[in-house]
DNA sequence: CGTAGGTTTGACCGCCTTCAAACTTGGTGG
DNA sequence: CCACCAAGTTTGAAGGCGGTCAAACCTACG
């Protein structure tokens, strides 16, 4: 991997606090890589071999059954994912492919639990970092059982947006299929939501998003800071 | 707390790895606790203050949004929960409530992330802990988000008698609406689907379950490892 | 430009919910 | 021990949300 990419690494809060030393050897081993677009990295099943952080690039983890398949998220850089399974030793529960050319780094999974055993700054930030995560899926979770359709559309656009620190307009981060299958219904569906959300404050038109009434729609999706406030990446700062 | 219980919280994955000195000095700030059947333990919102583990009895963890309520887990002893609202020092994303008459340990929230801090098999242990949950959670959104109610009532079936060694018959473990809260349904809904299931390979009469036509209801489920099979409590056996 | 893939719309259907009432169960006190 | 009451469960009727299938439309890209 290029030297010049260990600092974007080392500044995650997952690699931030651990010793040089161990930062160093566990980088030594790693490696990173380019993918093209659409390329599968791993499927649902395999046994997890390396944990993947995240570059540059997008990377959806999905999950399927029986034919049906399911957006599980959508990662960001710079971040890492699947630790859990890599900690566990065990079988993925998702499948991950990118969805823009990405740039990830691949630690090898052995490598990364022992240096979790020997680095105790280490093994506290992959605490938190599995803690977070745990937290993000529970959220999941109780948005799918907790909410309907509209209502999640609802949520989904007032989340973006405020995450995008405020904007009444922005463009769509995904297509929208994977929209439609990470907020739970078909891309058929999704659309009819649309539609019916222009009466609610929000309109789409192809991938620009534009909240025309914010009142109306936060009265409709009924934020709440236990299902829709991002985990924070972090609980120590750097400095 | 008794000194008797000491034994069976230490023989927890999450407490048996830990040095003795740990384990006392965390053993000595907790205070075990009994409480009535259908009593709030904590409820979503407020802050972690402590990791509980149940001695005996039953929890339920549940969340509520807007009038509506969904049980997103129940808990048998011995085991911990809510570990991750505590290592992240933030609001508790669930309420619990206990189901039984039911006794807990409360171990304060800072001594447990302190004693993970200074003891590394013990924040092995926590991680492995914490990993699990994340991995309980992820195959709980994938059943609501791949199968329909009835396939998730049949994939239970299988499951709780895959649980108990396989027998073909056993008795409900919780009432049929926190059943059906639970499977992402209505208390109506789960009657009807119980009733469907007849010409399936189940009949349920009451809160006894009796599987007549295993391969039937096999075929329904369509069990799959990644959705439906447990979570190891724990990697690293004893002895 | 042409084509493949994504999106929208329409028609229809079925799963699941809602509301209401009857029925069953379990716990309590007379 | 039985009567009673509250709570859980079942059943019915009706309706809506979201799914499926099919076709038309749009868009991106070679």
């Amino acid at each position: 991997m290029r030297e010049e990419e260990r600092p974007g690494i080392r500044r995650l809060p997952l690699f931030r606090e651990m010793s040089e030393q161990t930062f160093g050897t566990l980088m030594d081993v790693s490696y990173a890589q380019n993918f093209p677009p659409l390329l599968d990295l791993f499927s649902q099943g395999q046994n997890a071999d390396f944990l993947h952080v995240l570059i540059e690039g997008t990377v959806e983890l999905h999950s399927d059954w029986h034919g049906r398949e399911t957006v599980m998220g959508v990662v960001q850089p710079v971040s890492a994912f699947i630790i859990a399974a890599c900690v566990r030793d065990g079988a993925y529960l998702m499948s991950a492919r990118t969805l823009e050319r990405s740039r990830i780094v691949l630690i090898p999974a052995d490598d990364l639990r022992h240096s979790m055993r020997r680095d105790a700054d280490f093994a506290m930030a992959a605490m938190d970092e599995m803690a977070r995560g745990y937290r993000v899926m529970v959220r999941h979770a109780k948005n799918m059982k907790l909410r309907n359709a509209r209502e999640r559309l609802a949520a989904w656009v007032l989340r973006e947006s405020t995450h995008l620190g405020g904007a009444a307009g922005f463009v769509l981060p995904v297509e929208k299929r994977r929209l439609a299958s990470y907020l739970g219904i078909t891309a058929e569906s999704l659309s009819r939501s649309i539609r019916s959300l222009r009466e609610d404050g929000v309109r789409i038109d192809g991938a620009r998003v534009t909240i025309t009434d914010p009142a109306r729609l936060t009265a409709l999706a009924g934020p709440d800071p236990l299902i829709d406030d991002p985990e924070p990446d972090d609980r120590h700062p750097p400095g």
